[in-house]
DNA sequence: CCTGAAGACTTCAAAGCTAAAGTTAGGATC
DNA sequence: GATCCTAACTTTAGCTTTGAAGTCTTCAGG
């Protein structure tokens, strides 16, 4: 054998290690700036693999719990159009359309014309698909629960206090609350 | 006209309506612990939005800036194989055959047999590549310095660090990095 | 050597998404 | 009340990703 140098193999570096490399190919990096920025990426990452793994065990896919949760907020009667839907989730209509109709299928929701406007169309989350979220947001809370074990309540208030400024700071930066996601950090 | 009910349409619920919305249809939920996590997934999608804006005036995507800071982060002479890369960007492999052919032909990148090993494969970023992420990251870097501007230092300090502290807690709960990531929040 | 097995991509078929064009109902205008 | 316009989906075509099967080196035995 001619060489046997990568032992593992090359792993993926760590959140240091990242950094140090973008401060030696970029000087003007803010290294407290960039930690921030890529842990927050990172976290968030992981944190939506486990949701996909959790709710996986329920049967549905991490976008149908999407949609489950975007019903649940709306409130009693769980209703809204695919439009507003698509909003919401930022998707295409076209996109919420092919996921009502696999949602439809799988008996998580209803999809009803409005009598009383018959160009709108009735999403409603059924019964099967409101236990199905509550089964995914016990499993869920927990989990969360479990992630912010170690902060304690002073520090939680002020994460989180802190990660709303932020949020207020980039919806101010552009109004348009929408746009498709398409891609992650 | 039947009804005006509804001047502006449905809005997206603001964070606070949001978790209130929770807090009535799942009475256990830790109002405290939601808000952080709500407010970070939220956070990560504008975000995302943000840099896929910006990248998009460079002429590539968001995923192809990915790839160009994957293979600068480990540094010259900025190759890494197929399979490396996908690993890394949590994609399967065959998604990577896919994005290295579209990048290959945008220039951004060189892919190349390696020579003490056929089976291997080289992926290499060009000169235009690493300049096209040179640009992105002027951009990012200062859209992040932006975004934290009203924190002091010393509150990003403390940001970070806690930020890193729940990254650590879910690598510690999953082991295995990897994972498609498919979903958001 | 020759064969078998493992590793590292690549190819193929199918799912899911986007952008753009197509439908259809409601309301406005004259 | 006929025509036009707009709104709210749905349909179509094409792209990206996934999962599974296929190809092509390399290495280990026999």
């Amino acid at each position: 054998m001619p060489e046997t140098q990568e032992p593992s193999g090359p792993q993926e570096p760590s959140l240091d290690e990242q950094i140090a490399a973008y401060q030696r190919e970029y000087g003007d990096l803010d290294p407290q700036v960039e930690k921030v920025v890529s842990a927050l990426g990172r976290l968030n990452r992981r944190m939506n693999v486990a949701y996909g793994r959790q709710v996986a065990a329920l049967g549905i896919s991490n976008t149908e719990w999407e949609v489950l949760k975007t019903l649940v907020v709306s409130g009693a009667p769980y209703r809204l159009g695919p439009g507003e839907l698509a909003k919401r989730l930022g998707l295409t209509p076209a996109a919420m359309t092919h996921r009502i109709d696999r949602m439809a299928a799988d008996g998580l929701v209803t999809r009803d014309r409005d009598e009383n406007n018959r160009v709108r169309v009735i999403v409603e989350l059924t019964d099967e698909g409101r236990a199905k979220w509550l089964e995914a947001m016990r499993m869920a809370s927990s989990f969360e629960e479990d992630l912010l074990q170690d902060l304690t309540a002073a520090e939680r208030g002020s994460l989180g206090e802190m990660l709303i400024r932020l949020l207020r700071r980039v919806e101010d930066a552009q109004p348009d609350a929408g746009g498709r996601l398409k891609d992650l950090d």
